[in-house]
DNA sequence: CGCGGTGTTGACAACAGTCAATTACTGTGG
DNA sequence: CCACAGTAATTGACTGTTGTCAACACCGCG
């Protein structure tokens, strides 16, 4: 959708100013791809990304991100997990959290420490506090409509979650949350044919899946037996989308229309 | 929290200019309890929900409410669920919308159509668009914040949600679902002393829980046997909370403040 | 070389789903 | 007033999926 536009957006990026300025080609590339896949780009919203990618913040592994009255932040590069963590000490993800994803899905509230982000990987994020306070203002129109469109966006995931955690199997759960990924990745041009690096431990998979670790390995192997999908050195592959796709009862998302 | 101003509010209840304008009191006692609990109702904002009050729609039971394009609503009498319809027959029920709760609990799209929400009961809504509207404007500073906190409430919701579909056994999920339930109808006036009524069949619950008809029975039979907690008559009776509490590792939330 | 983290596999136990039969409760029409 | 059908709740017996425990392989690292 809107291939043209965003192929103009994206020529920014064959810019020699942006290595001057200090700006990562792969997180603008990353802010770009997932802001105009809703909506082309105006230029002064291209310029508003491009300042966003100039400050970039990072963060190690297993670092916890608390929320509680930080400014938003979106990421640019690694994953991380929003995460409850019970009394007798097992882990439920509640979202996993990838580039182009807000930090804290929506307006957050200093909640009590129930919830908390962990980067799972190396993890590179920007201020979006102009994003938001853009959105007030009238000189991004389109930008407030798309900041409606991903903030139900993380609804319907939670909502696909919560089918995955209430409805299927452990080959379903893994299954449709792998063609989950692959649809989030591809958004923001990190999936391609079928095939993307999903840096998680089978410990964390567990955890979204509401599983133990031995079982999201036996659900991979049989997968793996019946040449579904390949799982090797933190690259996923999926090898016959449509059959997978039946599997899980999963299906692309139409088109987005606003409310 | 926030007695004094809420019993203020409340106060307008007992005018007899009410029943002359066609407005049916629960349904303002509804409104006024939901938003006087984040934050105390200036004039403006008791006479905006007071206009609500005064055009409720109603619903019949299993009437399906689509929502594709249609403007926000509010509950003030009634329970419904929000449902997503498996291709194997299966109904996971996502969230469950009570008194006081907008239908839909965020900005929202033309999802494709597996998504749906169902009166559970006669249910009568009220337009929330003068709500919505009133956002933007300056003239309710308080309830566009306590928007926020409500739409943050709802995600909070789902991550609970998670947790129970994830985490937790079948009793414990029940447990969980019925404390949550308390606590928000409290919040509507519509619960007190552990004690509500729950027009839910075994069948909904099921839904709700992600689990089968036959074990939510098992379940409730086990907790009626342990005198923790009776069921009769549609009507919920939390018998010993403390302990229910540590069997469904749920806690009171604690103090909103928004961010 | 030993160590910790991760992945892999088997055997068994615990939990939850399915099927089926029975009961209780409603509203309807005779 | 009763018989009836339809819905919901309840219970038992059995099956199937998943969790738990344990052992082992693999790998990078000090």
């Amino acid at each position: 959708m809107a291939a043209l536009p965003r192929a103009r957006a994206l020529a920014i990026l064959e810019a020699p100013a942006l290595h001057s300025a200090g700006i990562q080609p792969s997180h603008l590339r990353v802010l770009t791809f997932r802001f105009s896949s809703f909506a082309p780009l105006t230029d002064a919203e291209s310029g508003l990304l491009q300042d966003l990618a100039g400050a970039a913040r990072s963060y190690p592994p297993h670092r916890d991100i608390r929320a509680a009255g930080t400014p938003p932040r979106m990421i640019v590069a690694g994953w991380a997990a929003q995460c409850r963590q019970l009394a007798n000490g097992q882990r439920q993800v509640i979202s996993l959290r990838l580039p182009g994803d807000f930090v804290w899905p929506l307006a957050q509230l200093s909640s009590p420490s129930s919830y908390a982000v962990t980067a799972l990987t190396e993890l590179e994020t920007v201020d979006a506090q102009p994003l938001v306070g853009a959105l007030a203002g009238p000189a991004c129109p389109s930008l407030a409509r798309t900041a409606r469109v991903m903030a139900h966006l993380d609804y319907m995931l939670l909502g696909d979650q919560i089918v995955r955690l209430g409805r299927q199997t452990v080959t379903e759960r893994f299954v449709h949350l792998m063609l989950e990924l692959h649809e989030r990745l591809a958004q923001v041009g990190l999936a391609e044919d079928g095939c993307f690096a999903m840096p998680l431990t089978l410990e964390v998979l567990a955890g979204v899946l509401g599983i133990s670790v031995v079982h999201v390995n036996r659900a991979v192997q049989q997968l793996r037996r019946d040449c579904l999908l390949e799982v090797r050195d933190g690259t996923v592959m999926l090898l016959r989308r449509e059959r997978l796709q039946a599997l899980a009862g999963w299906a692309p998302p139409t088109g987005l229309a606003v409310s």
